[in-house]
DNA sequence: GTCTATATTGAGATAGAC
DNA sequence: GTCTATCTCAATATAGAC
């Protein structure tokens, strides 16, 4: 495909400014600049700046949803789909080190705002808070499918928030094994032995 | 003690500000309007909005050290102690649930700004990690106590980001029922089995 | 130590020419 | 669809009276 059109190029690089420096702190003109576009001319596009969010919001979940959708060509075992998951903590830790989850980050911020995009942002952790509980359900665990989904997202969230605080490049790979490890002991069966989670030293 | 000192009630102001709407959205006005000062006085007070955060992080790195020590001359077993802190999830969960967590909300916050403080305010992680890792060393796992500490951290930045996000009680209530049942598991001994941190359905 | 008044900057947003 | 020029408003910050 050729050279995106400038609505989409705006999007994109309002998505990226919104990630590294936060919505508030990302001024129209720091996004026209990104594009090379007049401040005049961007107001052609975008009337205001929770358009552009709902823009951002909106090409979030498309791009999480062809992931989720990746993940799941990529194989057929429901516990490799959620190591999927998990590795983008470790494929992404340069960036996240840096600005942190860009779900996480942008639901805390919109909720100190109490932006009305709020629900809106927080749709991206619905959507993978219910693919994950599709693959636990898969797994066997439909009874607790979506609490396994929700501890997997609360574990990503916080290995993110602190190797952002630490820069602790050990902690994110030492709690991704423990995660990893996590996972496996979830699968059910009358001989296998649930078991810890401690992390490694 | 009487009136507080009109210095210590704007950093009290501003402690509550920064934390309800963030850094970046709390402007001079909201904070000297909150304590009824004209914005020109308080120029004399403080130069910087800078100023004022670093006055902020000081405060609270004093009242989180008070705190730790109040646990710690609460109860003399560490796992006690331990699990004063994981209350602290429950027992402001209502705050939680709208502003996330002071300490990882603010940090993630500074990242974005590449603020020059975002090392200061990085010091609250590292003081409540240190107290958690005397906690665990005394539990008699001096061996891995750094990275059980940042276990019990990254657990609750996690479960305070994702409420925040979705607004889900019965999901803080679960998830620190599970961190209690792991802390219980971290106690060494021969005859004791570590069990697992699965959630419950 | 507190006030009013004001300077200055940068942001969101608009009008109208090309 | 893109530009320049401009408006409006809010925020940081200062000056100087009381």
């Amino acid at each position: 495909m050729g050279a995106a059109s400038t609505r989409q190029q705006i999007v994109e690089a309002a998505d990226r400014l919104f990630y590294e420096q936060g919505f508030e702190a990302t001024s129209f003109a720091d996004i026209a600049a990104a594009v090379r576009l007049s401040r005049g001319n961007f107001y052609y596009h975008f009337k205001t700046k929770d358009e552009i969010l709902g823009a951002v919001i909106a090409l979030r979940l498309t791009n999480t949803g062809r992931m989720l959708e990746a993940w799941e060509a990529g194989t057929g075992d429901p516990a490799q789909r959620i190591c999927s998951f998990i590795d983008i903590l470790v494929m992404n830790r340069a960036k996240i080190m840096l600005y942190g989850c860009p779900v996480g980050t942008l639901c805390n911020e919109l909720a100190k705002l109490d932006h009305v995009a709020k629900e809106d942002a927080a749709k991206l952790f619905t959507l993978f808070r219910e693919w994950l509980a599709r693959q636990f359900a898969a797994l066997g665990r439909e009874a607790d499918a979506d609490a396994l989904a929700m501890h997997v997202l609360m574990r990503s969230q916080g290995i993110a928030t602190l190797a952002t605080a630490l820069r602790d490049d050990a902690f994110i790979q030492r709690e991704v094994e423990d995660m990893r490890a996590w996972l496996e002991a979830q699968r059910p069966g009358p001989s296998r032995l649930k078991c810890p989670s401690s992390p490694q030293a």
